[in-house]
DNA sequence: GAGCGTCCTTGATGTCGGTCAAATCGCAGA
DNA sequence: TCTGCGATTTGACCGACATCAAGGACGCTC
């Protein structure tokens, strides 16, 4: 990760978790701010019929802990061994007096500013389950991926169960698509916690529209594949208004 | 609804609009604050093969334009004829300076705070046609619901089709499984755009549970359906901890 | 390295809900 | 009231995906 937005001196309390250990559960205490360390956390809700809805995953450097992110509405748990530094409540308080600008952030960040939830709505609502898995692929390798060689090599730490739960089908599918898109080449599998992605373009136009393009007819690759959204016009700025 | 957030001496300006005519459209500027007067907005994105997903609806009373719930993510289109009032950029920014205490209320409501919007994505997840519908009928009588002689009289102010793209269905299965809520006697349908809740129990567990309840083996009716869940045991406010 | 449990892959089968199509309803305007 | 169009209902059919069920691979610990 580039810098983290929380530092040791800010930080009151360091925890670490094996896979599938709680970080919190739904209904405790809120008002503390998690940045991850190390490892995957997932951010999910239990139904009543027992099924495991898994709403989003925080990665190194992300924040986490208010809001639709927070103790008010889902559990955090590890999806694999993970540390995760914590900023308490009155730390955070002071942090507002000492540096308000910077604190503005911290707590967008952990009303999970940052990502934009809707198109996770949108795709599981209405993508068929290779375009789900094509887009979840993509945004894991837009967040994760280490350029190698052309190609795009990126961590899966989370198991097959963990996607599926995200979103919204079953880890059988989950592995078959996984299958498939390894067969069309668009992608090789490295063991079970990593593959590399070998046709970006493809992948992302697979994840956009539902569709295989050859790739040749698009935007050159480089430019093209996992190139940041555009940015919005004019964005209102909540620390800048607050702070004058 | 109660009292509304806004008042006619903060806002700046009134829009009408005729069913499906947006309030604006994602990527229009964003740091204006809506809130609706009468009719009913959804808030929805549209993919990239041109279908839709409604994200959420907005009812008299609801606030929205920051986040996700603004023109950065989704458009806001009138779903039956609506009216909106505005309160701009610049008016908040007063409002900010001479009342911050209910300038961050406001904040905080036009970024969806209140409404739970991780259930939303728990139901269009993995909850059969039936339990979601249930579940869409349910909330919306909790919203809109007016108490008539022990059952519950809604207004359904949007068309099948907007339930269809905010359930991850099409209109024809919400049409089939509104017909087949009837013939269990749970609702009545009064015209298009009218229902009335017969069995509230039934349905909250059918939403809950996705499974048909008798309803006498549940807490008493008056007291389980539509009750408001409970609160949070501390929860971080976001406006205290600002103003210390 | 052997043994074991968990996770993953693959196959066979059934079904829910999507798609296509037609009939009906309801409302607005002539 | 009549007419016309869009919204809704209902029906028939089919395919994508869930479910159930074995195997196989991986990564532990000993």
């Amino acid at each position: 990760m580039a810098r983290p937005l929380l530092q040791t001196s800010d930080l009151d309390l360091f925890m670490s978790r094996p896979r599938n250990r709680p970080f919190f559960s739904e209904g405790d205490p809120s008002g503390a701010i998690y940045q991850v360390e190390s490892g995957c956390i997932r951010l999910q809700k239990m139904t009543e019929g027992g099924r495991r809805c898994v709403l989003s995953f925080c990665y190194p450097g992300d924040v986490f802990g208010l809001g639709t992110h927070g103790p008010e509405q889902v559990d955090a748990e590890a999806a694999c061994a993970s540390r995760v530094s914590r900023l308490g409540h009155l730390g955070l308080q002071r942090m507002l007096q000492s540096e308000p600008t910077r604190a503005m952030k911290v707590i967008d960040a952990a009303y999970g500013g940052q990502k934009p939830g809707s198109e996770h709505v949108v795709m599981i609502s209405f993508a068929p389950a290779e375009q789900k898995l094509a887009w979840f692929l993509a945004s894991l390798g837009q967040r994760l991926g280490q350029s190698v060689g052309g190609e795009l090599l990126v961590d899966l730490p989370m198991m097959r169960a963990d996607i599926a739960d995200h979103l919204g089908m079953t880890f059988e599918t989950v592995s078959r698509e996984m299958t498939k898109l390894r067969d069309l080449k668009i992608i090789d599998l490295l063991g079970l916690r990593k593959f590399k992605i070998q046709r970006a373009a493809v992948l992302q136009s697979l994840a956009l529209t539902g569709t295989l393009a050859t790739g040749r007819h698009l935007p050159s690759p480089s430019s093209f594949a996992f190139s940041p959204r555009m940015p919005a016009p004019r964005t209102f700025d909540l620390a800048a208004a607050f702070l004058g």
